[in-house]
DNA sequence: CACCGGTTCAATAGGACCCA
DNA sequence: TGGGTCCTATTGAACCGGTG
């Protein structure tokens, strides 16, 4: 690395404290990464700002890509921007494979990639992060291989750890058995995670970095070469997604609400208005309901009231009735005794006309039959008297 | 030539399932 | 229970053709 680039010091020493607050990149190292061959590649920025120089294709780019690489998810990533390089020159592929010159298939007319690595090698790329004023220190690390006679990107892993690690002890010796070299880190106490989001969680966290937008403007910035319009990159990455046409929307229909409510209010306003000699209405039929009410419970008094009326004359009519019932009763009764007198006049009479005439047995019988009249007055007579003796008690 | 909209492709994430 | 594999929906980048 050395070699490679001169790292000139931008910072001033006198204010080292504020110029390094935060987190800050403390070392970055990377194996098997782009040109950077074989070996553990160190970069010591010591939480620095640092300027990075070298020629044309030295690696420059490659380096600020491991960078970019340990904390922007890949599918995002365009490493041909910060390289300047043409369409799909530059990929995570490229750089796991160590890809250098291409060369051309004359007989096919393609284009064959030429890389530093066989496959069966690993490659690791490592950033350590310290929070001085808070003497905290954070390691991010990835690790890509690429299995024999895979085509596409190559297959990965994330590491998050809230202490120092580096390759040379912590990503090495584990005799190309991937799964062991997963089993020892999980085992020391690092996080290992198969997937970007959960790594991005993880290394935010432990950044302390709330934002995702954050890791966007990120790495819009390190893998900048020019910035066409201001304006337009401030809005795309400096500042919260501000949807206008939606507030616009909203705006109108907040408007029309308003307008509707109003509207509403007003016409509210007229109906009470209209609806107030209704409300005298109401209560003058109320009354005449009530009025109506009592005549009709009036009325329906009546029935019985006339009822009992008529049974009171009925009653005097009935005693009258009955008066003159016993009238004719006694009146019949004496007519009987004189139709009774009659009778045995007109059988003494016939029985002297028989007398008269030679009829002595009906005159007889016509004697008969008056005294027997005659003993039946007697009996009751007597049965009269004895009922008398008896209540006399003789 | 820049821009826009639609299409295609590849990578990713996540769930289901199996196995040691 | 953890690791590995397979499948699928989603998403972002690249590409392409039309237009002003």
């Amino acid at each position: 690395m050395e070699g490679l680039f001169s790292a000139v010091e931008l910072h001033d020493p006198a204010a080292d404290d504020d110029a390094r607050a935060g987190f800050r990149l403390e070392r970055l190292e990377v194996l098997n990464w782009g040109t950077f061959d074989q070996r553990v590649w160190a970069f010591d920025l010591d939480g620095r700002n640092a300027l990075l120089t070298g020629d044309i294709g030295s690696g420059k780019s490659t380096i600020v890509d491991a960078v970019t690489t340990l904390l922007v998810p890949s599918h995002r990533i365009s490493y041909n921007k910060a390289a300047g390089a043409g369409a799909r020159e530059r990929s995570l592929r490229s750089y796991v494979a160590g890809h250098y010159k291409s060369e051309r298939d004359e007989a096919t007319g393609t284009t064959r990639h030429v890389g530093l690595r066989e496959r069966g090698t690993y490659s690791v790329v490592l950033g350590r992060f310290s929070n001085r004023g808070f003497d905290q220190e954070v390691t991010l690390a990835q690790v890509f291989w690429l299995a024999q006679g895979q085509a596409g990107q190559p297959d990965r892993f994330f590491v998050t750890a809230d202490r120092p690690l580096t390759i040379t002890e912590d990503f090495a010796g584990f005799g190309g058995d991937v799964a062991a070299l997963r089993r020892r880190l999980r085992e020391s106490g690092a996080q290992v995670r198969d997937h970007f989001p959960e790594y991005g969680r993880d290394f935010r966290r432990l950044l302390g970095i709330p934002s995702e937008q954050a890791m966007d403007l990120f790495h819009q910035t390190v893998s900048m070469k020019s910035v066409g319009d201001l304006g337009e990159f401030v809005r795309e990455h400096m500042l919260e997604p501000f949807d206008a046409d939606r507030w616009t929307d909203r705006l109108v229909a907040h408007f029309d609400d308003l307008t509707s409510a109003h509207d509403a209010v007003v016409r509210a306003t007229a109906q009470i208005e209209r609806l107030a000699p209704l409300l005298a209405d109401c209560d003058a039929h109320d009354a005449l309901g009530e009025r109506a009410a009592a005549l009709v419970a009036r009325r329906d008094a009546l029935r019985a009231f006339t009822a009992s009326r008529r049974v009171a004359d009925l009653d005097g009519l009935i005693g009258a009735l009955d008066e003159r019932v016993a009238d004719g009763e006694a009146r019949r009764r004496r007519v009987g005794d004189e139709l009774g007198v009659l009778a045995a006049e007109r059988q003494r009479l016939e029985l002297e006309r028989a007398g008269h005439g030679g009829d002595r047995l009906a005159a007889i019988e016509g004697e008969v039959a008056r005294r027997e009249v005659e003993r039946a007055a007697r009996e009751r007579r007597v049965a009269q008297l004895a009922g008398y003796a008896a209540a006399a008690g003789l």
